[in-house]
DNA sequence: CTACAAGCTCAACTTAACTTGAGGTCAAGC
DNA sequence: GCTTGACCTCAAGTTAAGTTGAGCTTGTAG
């Protein structure tokens, strides 16, 4: 069997794991494209299943589908994206992703590094600050005020 | 001024960064505890900046309010958690966490690595199998039937 | 002692990310 | 040529994680 050039819903469902519906709604948010056949049917091309494993993988590690759009903006429209193309958008990741990262390692292991700390003052906590994407001046009030 | 001992729900809210509703919600759901005044107001004992703190990364890494909750059912009721009783949390979450931080590392590396995978099928992409949570027999279907 | 900022409760609203359902169409096998 | 499972659209429902607001109480600074 010669491989099948284009998926339909379905297929992309059961290859990439998730429900008909979350992929209507992906695309719906423009996290995919399809064309229609002449009975108005959605076919994808291959490298929606790509988008897809990396939406769900960003998702799982808390970037929201937001974030995970405006990254896609990277991606060109029409053609599909090339190595490059894929770089240009983990590049554009990095800096969140390593500080996701760092944040992560200090859960797993600084729980106990941070015992030391009595969290007599938040502002000094490790766990919180030190990679803060907050510069480091100002009170918890200001924290409060600038953030989210 | 002496070291105050308890600390008032808006001196939380500052200290910690997040809102006095956020405080209230949190207490709704057990994951953090107060004892009340005699005029019925919340006073919270210095470990729940702790708490907070570990509440807002482990959010931010994507863990769920429920799986916090889970976690932090490790830790003793009326006693101020010890060293010994975040670390036992800590080591519960290990496996989580290191699934999590190998993903994100994917994330920010292997988008570049997979690249070659061509994503014909998902199932062989490294991006989401090799460290998956599902044992890696069965198709995509299996994995929409058993995920969530 | 009194003003008023800080608290309290409870219900309702919000946003994100989907799912469910109703009502109708398409297409592949018998 | 018809039946049946996969699709389609659109509106409404759901869950998580809070926020907002109304109406009422507390406690501290002047």
């Amino acid at each position: 069997m010669a491989p099948v050039r284009e998926l339909t819903v379905g297929q992309v469902a059961v290859r990439s794991g998730v429900a008909v519906s979350a992929l209507h709604f992906y695309e719906a948010r423009g996290l995919i494209r399809s064309h229609r056949t002449s009975g108005n049917q959605r076919r994808y091309s291959r490298d929606v299943l790509r988008r897809v494993a990396i939406i769900r993988v960003a998702q799982e590690v808390g970037i929201s589908l937001a974030g995970i759009t405006q990254a896609f903006q990277s991606l060109p429209e029409e053609r599909t994206p090339t190595r490059e193309d894929w770089n240009v958008l983990s590049t554009a990741w990095r800096d969140e992703l390593d500080q996701k990262i760092s944040q992560l390692k200090k859960l797993r292991d600084g729980l106990t590094d941070c015992i030391g700390c009595g969290c007599m003052s938040i502002d000094k906590c490790p766990l919180r600050n030190k990679e803060d994407r907050l510069s480091a001046q100002g009170s918890g009030a200001r924290r409060l005020l600038v953030e989210r």
